[in-house]
DNA sequence: ATCCAGGCAGTCA
DNA sequence: TGACTGCATGGA
């Protein structure tokens, strides 16, 4: 059976949040995002004053739906936390209101991120779509459904070889994601753990695992263990931070760290993602219009 | 066809 | 420390 419920909410932009690169799985179809949140089926739709969710089964409990979407942040406290006078946050929260971060599971997390690298979004989608379809748990799904998938465990990744990994079209990613599955499978890594540690132990904890350096690990502390001053520095807001705040001279990672904490106070991962989508989006649209135009790119 | 992508690790100065 | 490079793959 399915089981379907309404959640108010506010501000809260359902598909930016769900396409905006911090979760890979989440698939338009028919006026909705269908995906796999905690090994269920779920379909979401926005409505008037909130979001529609349907899964499977009869669920009473939506928490791990809701701590999932984060239902329960008032957004606007978060914004209030901006510093005031820049101008370039300003625009980037104009243009993605309704933008908000997810709380993802660990596991999930970690792996989707050790195959995001230099990759587009798209391609990310899909090799993990590949993963998950090879060696995911079928999912239950609602009746004349396409078969769906949960993301695999790390156990099972740990027993799979590399070139069966590589076959899903990773590349050199396959043997950081290997051992990634190997150490969270022995429990030489305790993801749970992670969520009792202070940000920078949990940090150095992720970094020492082959293939996950700064960017990763931020991504991780900020989407899976909601660190709320974690800040993924990749290309995209690199250079947003490079043309908004160090105009004219390169930036090194150490004064990036101390001006992002900075500038951007106690919610900085939040400002994060609202640079790196606004910037993505923009960066796309030059690129477009500049080939339109006949200049050859960025 | 060339460039580049939600990077990282190894190497050399 | 800082700069440079190889790594796989596929869309634009």
């Amino acid at each position: 059976m399915i089981s379907t419920a309404f959640f108010e909410v506010e501000d809260y932009d359902l598909g930016l949040t769900l396409s905006s690169g911090q979760a890979f799985r989440w698939r338009w179809a028919d006026g909705g995002w269908e995906g796999v949140v905690a090994g269920r089926w779920v379909r979401l739709e926005s409505k008037a004053g909130g979001i529609r969710a349907a899964s499977i089964g009869q669920i009473q409990d939506w928490r791990w739906l809701t701590h999932y979407l984060q239902l329960g942040v008032q957004l606007g406290e978060i914004l209030k936390t901006f510093p005031h006078e820049d101008e370039h946050l300003r625009s980037a929260v104009k243009a993605c209101q309704g933008l908000r971060l997810l709380r993802q599971e660990p596991w999930e997390c970690l792996a989707s991120f050790i195959l995001s690298s230099t990759k587009q979004i798209v391609h990310i989608q899909q090799i993990i779509e590949r993963l998950c379809l090879r060696f995911g748990a079928p999912v239950k799904v609602p009746a004349g459904h396409f078969p769906m998938y949960a993301f695999p465990l790390a156990k099972t990744l740990a027993l799979v070889g590399e070139q069966e990994l590589r076959a899903c079209g990773m590349g050199f990613r396959a043997r950081a994601l290997r051992e990634a599955a190997q150490r969270v499978a022995t429990g030489e890594l305790d993801l749970e753990k992670l969520a009792t540690l202070d940000e920078s132990r949990a940090r150095e904890r992720l970094m020492n695992l082959r293939g996950v350096g700064p960017k990763i690990a931020n991504c991780v502390l900020l989407f899976a263990y909601g660190f709320p001053q974690a800040f993924p520095v990749d290309v995209w807001v690199r250079r947003a931070l490079g043309t908004a705040y160090f105009p004219r001279r390169r930036l090194k990672q150490r004064e990036v760290e101390s001006f992002v904490r900075q500038h951007f106070g106690p919610q900085a991962g939040y400002a994060q993602q609202y640079l790196f989508h606004y910037w993505r989006l923009q960066g796309r649209g030059k690129r477009k219009a500049a080939l339109t135009a006949g200049e050859g790119g960025l």
